[in-house]
DNA sequence: CATTCGCGGGG
DNA sequence: GTGTACGCGAATG
């Protein structure tokens, strides 16, 4: 049994016979001759399934939009015995869900045997939820390709890709006739299309929480050199006259700040008050409005994710609930829209993880591998993760702690993808049969084989990524300016692939994640940096402090020269590129805070002798730090950065303690300002459920009182007003309940400088006693130099 | 003291 | 509709 032709998800004419075609059509042109055909040349903008097909959006060199349809029948496969196999068709047919279309001999993946299969025709792309739940019931039937995304599936079926060059035929009622891609998604230097964007920004927005209530005071509405303030005063105004500034200005992206969690919501609330549609959409939907979100649990935290405001032939992009947009830019989110196959409005609203899953799923279609399916969630953001899952599978020394200098960082570059394209490690390959018998082939420690014959999955969808990545670093070095830019956002998104590919290897939902695979990659990881260890002390270099892929050594009157071959040496007994990430003048090692004769493995600062720092775990780092001890702590690191070496250091201690004196006078004469003083963090229950009233659990409770949600996995931001009131309702006041002139806790915050500073000169034998006594000092000679001026002259910090 | 709570990557 | 972890540091009770 052979493949057959006519197993191709069926497109285009063939459906109007069957009458799916009209349903698709909103014009209503249909006077027009049917058989008259466009050309469009463009840039494929979006497509989403819609009404029994798809719906593709073009935009063409003039930024002008084409709307085209076509019909379009997923097809999945299924095996098992002739008479389950029988039922299911039947079934499937009474309910008009999907139609059987024949026998088909496809691989699968994990034996990469070819094997029989039944294939089917989804008849509407938009039903597919509704098969799954159907097809659940069938137990004894195993099912392939039928929970693929949408997108991804027609995209492969086409050859097209989102933000491809394309020309396209349409006819005169705008259904597709024929469509093909002018470049690939592999190409290296690709334009974006020509895009208009308007920015909406509200007052209220910045709080990017709470229940949208419909209330909105001002909007302000940014396109081209145009901004324009609407006044929420009459409801149907404001919305009239968004409107007639979507039309004029007709943007494709609609860039918004908590656009998800507050301002669609709200206005969409105002325009069904006011009775006026809201246009948002360049396509035909109706809204639903769902003001509540979820919160989830995650990698070890609550997260909290808002309803999502896609629109429909335009990209609305919520700056504030895009991660990928933070992290890489357009450029970075059009690239691995193009890679994965994910429209670049989801791709906004997905994590590293799903670009992943679709580039390894569009690998897998393309080599005719059959995709198992996937039940279960599907997968969220991790990036806390990845911290995680490092700590526990790589290994990590006890660093020697205390202030040193002369010490040189060396790391692995990008060493568990590296290491997987290496060691060919893919869930297929991990443990595999064939391969049993030869030792070479074994993980370490854990001894499993792991496949010499047949490139995995997952290697052969990340080893172009990182040649492609390499390739954009190269062009970086050599471009300027905004191509500079430009290659610079695609390699970090491309990087952000790589540093979440191995931990979506041992995500328990991954589709391709196994978690033997995942051990592989750490006991080789661990291999290779005793190894890595071994060649330098054997070289005469003192290992300091390791963490996974990188090695903190020293070595009396060493070379960068030397430095060079150590890592050519490295490198060429373990098979995987190690370089010299700097030489620093100093680095201090911090121990625990709460055991000062523990080490600590990530808590850090050093200064490169290029005079850039480096620090890990300080305050500076957390985002729970208030603006203003981050900012002093980062003042007092960029003083000692100067310093050559650890004397230098030392030398500069005054220099900090003017800096820190500098700020604690900020904070005893109430001169400074409450956003810097304002603390966010996390809540991760639900107000009443807190059991210790920790400050963010009662900013949490104010709100709630006040009738503002915050859900599990949001943030509260407040400041700290009388830490340890016995009226707790005292202590404390979120950011939303805060007049302008209120009042904060001098002595708290200057306790929080104090620890900031602590940390920072704890190398020189300063502690948090110290420096609180040499502050009393200062403030001593502060009230002084006061009484004796009448003028009040200010101490010079 | 025990318990609760939040944070964190790399370049 | 929604499952799993670790170590540190700080704060509460």
């Amino acid at each position: 049994m052979g493949a057959r032709p006519g197993l191709r998800p069926h497109c285009g004419t063939r459906d109007a016979e069957r009458g799916i075609g009209p349903r698709l059509d909103s014009s209503s042109q249909s006077s027009i001759d049917n058989r008259q055909s466009t050309i469009v040349h463009g840039w494929l903008f979006d497509l989403y399934p819609m009404r029994g097909g798809m719906v593709l959006w073009i935009v063409d060199e003039a930024g002008e939009s084409h709307r085209l349809t076509e019909a379009f029948e997923p097809v999945f496969y299924a095996t098992g015995a002739r008479r389950d196999l029988a039922a299911l068709g039947r079934a499937l047919a009474a309910d008009g869900l999907a139609r059987p279309l024949g026998p088909a001999r496809r691989r699968e993946f994990w034996t990469g045997a070819m094997i029989d299969v039944l294939a089917f025709a989804l008849g509407d792309p938009e039903a597919q939820p509704r098969l799954l739940r159907r097809i659940a019931t069938f137990t004894t039937v195993t099912f392939f390709d039928c929970d693929l995304p949408l997108a991804l599936q027609y995209a492969h079926h086409r050859k097209v890709f989102p933000v491809a060059r394309v020309t396209a035929t349409r006819d005169a009622r705008g259904r597709l006739l024929d469509l093909a891609a002018a470049d690939s998604p592999w190409e290296i230097e690709y334009e974006h299309p020509p895009l208009r964007r308007m920015a909406l920004a509200c007052q209220g927005d910045e709080l990017g929480r709470g229940v949208p209530t419909g209330t909105l005071r001002v909007l302000e509405v940014r396109a081209g050199d145009e901004v324009v303030r609407l006044d929420e005063g009459d409801p149907g105004a404001l919305i009239a006259e968004l409107n007639r500034l979507l039309r004029r200005h007709d943007p494709h992206i609609l860039f918004t700040q908590y656009g998800d969690a507050y301002l669609v919501p709200t206005l969409l609330l105002l325009a069904r008050r006011a009775g006026i549609p809201l246009e948002l959409d360049r396509d035909a939907i109706r809204r639903r409005i769902r003001l509540r979100g979820h919160s989830y649990f995650s990698y070890g935290r609550i997260l909290y994710q808002a309803p999502f405001y896609p629109c429909f032939g335009r990209w609305h992009i919520d700056a504030k609930n895009s991660f990928l947009l933070r992290e890489t830019r357009m450029q970075g989110l059009v690239e691995l829209s193009r890679l994965s196959k994910i429209p670049v409005q989801k791709m906004a609203r997905t994590s590293p993880g799903s670009a992943i899953s679709g580039m390894q799923l569009d690998r897998a279609l393309d080599e005719g591998i059959l995709v198992p399916w996937k039940k279960g969630e599907p997968e969220r953001w991790k990036s806390a993760w990845d911290l995680f899952v490092a700590d526990k599978g790589g290994l990590v020394y006890q660093p020697l702690t205390g202030l040193h200098q002369g010490v040189a960082e060396i790391d692995f570059a990008s060493m568990y993808p590296a290491m997987m394209v290496r060691h060919n490690i893919s869930p297929e390959t991990v443990g595999c049969a064939c391969c049993a018998g030869d030792a070479a082939a074994r993980v370490p420690e854990i001894g499993i084989p792991v496949c010499r014959r047949r490139e995995g999955l997952v290697t052969r969808t990340l080893r172009p990524i990182l040649a492609r990545r390499a390739e954009y670093k190269a062009r970086r070095k050599a471009a300027a300016g905004e191509r500079r830019e430009v290659y610079d956002q695609r390699q970090t998104a491309l990087k952000w692939i790589l540093v979440t590919c191995f931990g979506y290897l041992g995500y328990r939902n991954a589709r391709f994640g196994r978690i033997e695979a995942h051990e592989a990659v750490t006991a080789w990881s661990r291999e290779k940096l005793i190894q890595a260890r071994e060649v330098c002390e054997a070289h005469g270099f003192r290992v300091l402090h390791a963490i996974v892929d990188s090695l903190w050594i020293r070595k009396d009157g060493a070379t960068e020269e030397e430095l060079a071959m150590l890592c050519r040496r490295i490198q060429a007994k373990v098979g995987i590129p190690i370089a010299l990430e700097g030489v620093y003048k100093w680095i201090a090692f911090l121990p625990s805070r709460v055991s000062p004769r523990v080490p600590v493995v990530n808590r850090y600062l050093g200064a490169f002798a290029n005079g850039e720092t480096k620090v890990r775990g300080i305050d500076l780092r957390r985002s729970d730090t208030p603006p203003l001890v981050a900012e002093a702590q980062g003042r007092m690191i960029a003083l000692l950065a100067e310093a050559p070496d650890a004397a230098g250091y030392r030398a500069r201690v005054p220099a900090v303690l003017d800096v820190l004196a500098e700020y604690a006078l900020r904070l005893w004469e109430g001169q400074a300002r409450l956003e810097d003083l304002t603390i966010t963090k996390s809540v991760s229950k639900k107000p009443e459920e807190y059991r210790h009233d920790t400050l963010s659990a009662l900013a949490a409770k104010q709100l709630a009182r006040k009738g503002i949600a915050v859900h599990p996995g949001e943030a509260v931001r407040y400041v700290i007003q009388r830490d340890g009131a016995a009226d707790k309702a005292a202590r404390v006041r979120p950011l939303e309940l805060l007049g302008d002139d209120a009042a904060y806790d001098a002595a708290k915050y200057v306790d929080l400088l104090v620890r900031a500073a602590e940390t920072v000169l704890a190398p020189c034998g300063y502690d948090a006693a110290k420096l609180h006594r040499y502050l009393d000092l200062i403030r001593r000679q502060e009230t002084e130099s006061r009484t004796l001026s009448s003028s009040g002259v200010r101490r010079e910090g």
